[in-house]
This record gives structure tokens, sequence and C-alpha cells, in this order.
DNA sequence: TTGAGATAGTACGACATCAAACTATTTCTT
DNA sequence: AAGAAATAGTTTGATGTCGTACTATCTCAA
């Protein structure tokens, strides 16, 4: 069955059962999902070619984007890939393994590390950059450049309201 | 850094570093994956004081709208969650123990089993998928209802073209 | 009707993540 | 200047998922 049938029967079946409440709501909350999802494992399925996960592909994209022997604190790449420390540090010790990022200690700071890609690390993440774009674009191509348009208001509109709630929850 | 911001940040230095690439629609899945990620880590959150995660509120739910005494295979279940079989047993086995499913054999199938909401597992469902809708809204209805609208028609146009590819690589 | 192949569900091992505890430093406070 | 508190990063143990192998049962063709 496909998706889309799926998400019609769910609600369908929702609402003969819970007639009381309304699914509009979850009907846009679903196909979103789903489409998240769909283009996230054709990602991952792309960069299995690599060699590499999605997770290491953000490491290792973060360090790329700074450019040219950018070095990186395991806290910056932390904040950025929305990963835990602990996480991180699994992700930092595979991709030193494969020899696609370095890591020396901070001279400004004993605590800390700093991480450089490799050149082995800037080809994987070069050509892995365009392995994720060329996806992506063959999903949202499918929409006309008004939907596009469209779609990226109401994206940022949310996005706009969703950090208003978490730095009013001062965290 | 609030999202969007980060965001921002990402296509602004990878535009820098590769300009030979067109990013929007990576600004697109970022800002997609970002409130996906938000409701989804917000309806978490709110199905904790339940006592079950995200994966158990969905197998539940999916007993739950199939409607009163309604028994289902793990086969449909895993269809209509996308869990695998391994892992719809983990599930399965986590809910049958907290009392909210039961399990019975299959009359008509002796490799099958059978599976049913509990009285206790009804109330649980009926709680939670109050409370799944009344976050979805919550997010939702910052939209207007013409960018809900066009929400909708994006992504029901991605998911058909989606839909279409899935069932030609005959899956 | 009987054997081959398909199918349902489970067991097992691997994996990526997280939270909490911990170590080593640094930064405040007075 | 010294001790308290904060911070960076790792370690440890737990969790939930997946893929593969396995067992039991069913289906179908000859």
């Amino acid at each position: 069955m496909g998706v889309g049938k799926l998400i019609d029967e769910t609600i369908r079946t929702w609402s003969d059962e819970r007639p009381d409440l309304n699914f509009a709501s979850m009907e846009l909350s679903l196909k979103l999902n789903s489409i998240v999802r769909a283009v996230s494992d054709e990602l991952a399925r792309q960069l299995e070619g690599l060699g590499i996960n999605l997770g290491e592909f953000d490491v290792l994209a973060t360090l790329r984007r700074h450019g040219r022997g950018a070095k990186l604190t395991p806290k910056e790449i932390s904040a950025a890939t929305f990963v835990t420390p602990s996480g991180l540090t699994n992700r930092l010790a595979r991709l030193e393994t494969m020899g696609l990022i370095s890591r020396q200690a901070d001279p400004r700071d004993g605590r800390g590390a700093l991480i450089k890609i490799t050149a082995a690390g800037k080809r994987v993440a070069d050509r892995g950059i365009e392995i994720v774009v060329a996806t992506q674009d063959r999903y949202m191509n499918e929409l006309s450049e008004q939907m596009k348009k469209g779609l990226d208001q109401s994206m940022t509109r949310l996005i706009k309201t969703l950090d208003v709630r978490l730095s009013s929850t001062e965290e």
C-alpha cells in the first residue's frame, strides 16, 4: 500500500473512532513526516556508496562548509548537528578511523580538541554534498516555483515561532 | 543559536564554498526537517507522561483506530508503522509487559499471532491521541488557512510521485 | 499427497544514539 | 590568590532499531 493511501486510511479510521477530534493537523503532520522520511532514507542509501552514513556526513559537511583549514571544536560541531557530546565522540572516532578527520589538542584550552577535515575527508564531503543536493533537487523539483515559495514561507513561519518558544524556555 | 539562524548560516557557508551548486532545495529540506523533528520531539515529551514512547504509541494507535475488538497481525501492524518485524516483536513485548495489548494464537494460521488492545491500552491510546492532536494543532495553527491548504497540496504532490517511484521499484 | 518454496514471527548480534557519571581543565568570585 | 563552580570531552550502561538467521507452518505444483 502506498504512503498516501495509508495516511488517508489512518485519518479515516481515526475520524470514525474519534469523531470528537479534528485530524486536519495530524494529516498535515503525517504527510510532512512521510516526505522527510523518504528523502532521508534516500539520502542514506545514496551516501552508502561513499561508505558513510547520514550522521557522519553531517559532521563532515559541517567541517567542509567552514572552509579550507577550518578547525572546529566538538562543542561547535555538536551544536550544529544536534548530537549529544557522547554521540559526537563516537562519530568523530569513526571518522578518524576512516581517515576523514584529524584531531589535535586545543592550544588555547587544555580540555578541548580541534577537529579538522583531512584531504580524503574533503573529497568525500565534496562528492557527498553533490549527491545530497542532487537528491533533494530530485524531490523538490516536483513542486512548481510557486509551491516552493509557499512552502518556504510556511516553514519559515513555523521555525520562527519554534525559535521563540525555545528561547523563552531558556534552554 | 536558533534553528532558523543555523539553517541560514549553513546555506550561506555552503554557498561560499561551493558556488557551483544551488542550495535552494537543501534549504527547503533543512526547514522541513527541523519542523518535523521539533514536532516529533515535543510529541515524545508529551507522551512520556503516559509512560510510552512514540513507537509504542504508534502501535497502540494503529490498534485503537481499527475499532472495538479489532485484532491485527504483527504483519499488518508492521506495514502500518514501517517497523521491521524484529523491531515490532520488541515493541509488542514491551506493550504486553505494560498490559496495554494482549496476544493470542491465530486460529486460521498456526504461524501467526493476533494482537488486541486491552482496556488499559485503549485508555492510554485515547488519552494519547488527544495529546497528539493538541500538540500538532498547536504547531500547525501558526499557519493561516491558506498556508495550510498550500502546504497540503505540496505534500500531497510529493507523496504522489514518491508512491509512483516506490511502486515502480517494485518493492 | 508430498516435497519445494514461501511466509509469519522470533532470536541473536550489531549498531548508533542518549543520559549520567566522571576526569581534567578553566573561569569566576571574593 | 585560592577555592567553588562551570565547562569540554570521554566513558559507561541502557535503549531501541535493524539485518540475518532460524523455526514453524502454510501453499502450491507435479
